[in-house]
DNA sequence: CTGAAAGCGCTTACAG
DNA sequence: CTGAAAGCGCTTACAG
């Protein structure tokens, strides 16, 4: 009818019928149904969002980038934690393709041959978040997590630390690169040695820094500074320090990665790498509603940066 | 045609027919259309999350609680994000609406009359997370926001505290009913004293707590607790203390409200209410499930309750 | 500017 | 156990 048109394309019609069909939907409390929609136009107006976690504050900041850019064009965005699991990954992609989404975006540069292949049938358009793609057929925006492995590695070193520990977790794509970056830096300053190495597969806390620390510090007493993966870890580093009366950085330097709001305020406060997460969201959604809209965008791969932090701990 | 219910319904078709359909949905790549089966079959298999902020730990972990309940059986998430707006609560309910949910979660008790109508007309059923409603008729899942408030109050006025302050931001209800029941047990103890009192509508960070801690001790120097409303606003006033060399407990002692992680682990180690955010996501996921499915709920107001942590700082 | 018609891809009773 | 038919509530060309 006119009324689908009244609501679609008020333009199109005459304001005498526009306020008619206006007056009715109020009177019946009209609300159109999304599905029939969808149906019809072959148009979902939905974004699939993946995290790996959404108890990380870095992802959370990026969701809430996507959404202040997405907002005005009224997609429908459709959120899911993978849990760093590129099984839950492919599961929820398939589960998501079913509801015909306008475009992607993912977290991960790395996509299982699963994904790949449903991505490439589907050929819904997809932007990879966090870090810079080596693929130019992929669409990327984040900053090289490898040069701030390597630039936080070459501070500690510029600072004349000379026996820099890596404290990791988790061990996903950008902790990997990160460290890299760090046995880059180490290897052409002659410091290599990989027993200054604590890699876990386990989930970054807090208490797992604490632990970390510790270990690492029993293992290798000669240590004179410490790189953690990520805040999270290097907190707890440092709160294992001063439980154990251990000064920072005089007796052991510890530095972090993303600048969670804590470690400008902590004491010490927190050498570590701040990352433009929000952005990141923010300029990925905006990429991706190019590409939907047809357009061609003028990057293909948008690198945002990073900042060193120089504070207290290092 | 038969490949739909062999899909849907596999026991209702015979083996062979059932592995000729797998064979063929392998072979194309078949992939169900959401929007479709949403239309023919009323049913969108869509649950509406609202909650008031991604960047706060709180709710990321009810989401959390909530993913995990409801992943059996294979609803989809709607997250929404009202950043602590009634307004923009109304705005994303109606827009979801259109999607047809199955279920909506809410995590506020009071409802805006624009949101009240719309969830009449609608029918859609929905739970009310973090509080426990007062009112019959609406189902809730948490714990009283008020009883834990006074609990933490009188577990300082029963340490020797008699100039105890509150510090609240973002005065939301949560934060409103905790100030209610800090106010009632300082009244019963015969100590109340508004001046005690520091509230501003900011978005709580550790910034705004050492800010806000700053400010108290300006205005009442004789005050010799602070109970803040949560653990956020804690951690910037106890980091705000350390810079400044004053002693916790000993000059002033402070506590704090939900017991995120870092608080266990600080220095000192920090008094609050560990709050069973988790849970509280994962029960009112099951509980709307229930109502979903017909079946009438055993409880229509779970209350999950809270439990006071007795650290360092007070 | 407005209306009639077909169709989006499923599901749901209803016969066989 | 399987198939033919109608219909879910919209949108999209297509005539008028």
């Amino acid at each position: 009818m006119t009324a689908s048109r009244a609501l679609s394309q008020p333009k199109l019609v005459s304001d005498a019928t526009r306020s008619k069909v206006e007056q009715a939907v109020a009177e019946l409390g009209y609300v159109p149904n999304r599905a029939a929609r969808a149906l019809a136009s072959s148009q979902s107006h939905v974004i699939v969002v993946l995290v790996p976690s959404l108890s990380n504050a870095v992802f959370t900041a990026v969701l809430e980038g996507i959404h202040d850019a997405v907002a005005p064009g009224q997609y429908q965005l459709l959120i899911g934690n993978t849990y760093y699991s590129q099984l839950e990954e492919e599961k929820l992609l398939r589960t998501y393709l079913q509801s015909n989404p306008d475009g992607i975006l993912f977290s991960s540069q790395v996509r299982s041959p699963a994904v790949a292949k449903m991505l490439a049938a589907s050929k819904v358009p997809a932007v990879a978040m966090m870090d810079l793609s080596d693929d130019p057929a992929v669409l990327s925006v984040g900053f090289s997590q490898y040069e701030a492995g390597m630039a936080m590695t070459r501070h500690l070193i510029a600072k004349g630390y000379t026996r820099i520990g890596f404290i990791g977790a988790q061990l996903d794509e950008r902790t990997l690169r990160r460290a890299d970056g760090y046995r880059a830096a180490m290897a052409a300053a002659g410091l290599a040695d990989p027993g200054l190495e604590l890699m876990v597969p386990e989930r970054s806390t807090i208490a797992l820094g604490a632990g970390l620390m510790a270990q690492l510090m029993a293992l290798r007493p000669d240590c004179d500074a410490v790189f953690c993966c990520n805040d999270d870890l290097a907190h707890g580093a440092v709160f294992h320090c001063q439980r154990q009366g251990i000064r920072i950085p005089q007796d052991i330097a510890v530095c972090g990665f993303n600048d969670l709001p804590a470690s400008a305020w902590m004491m010490p406060s927190l050498t570590t790498v701040d990352t433009p997460r929000y952005q990141i969201g923010f300029e990925a959604a905006g990429l991706l509603l190019q590409v939907i809209k047809g357009e061609e965008p003028a990057e293909r791969r948008i690198d945002l940066g990073f900042t060193l932090r120089d504070r207290e701990s290092a």
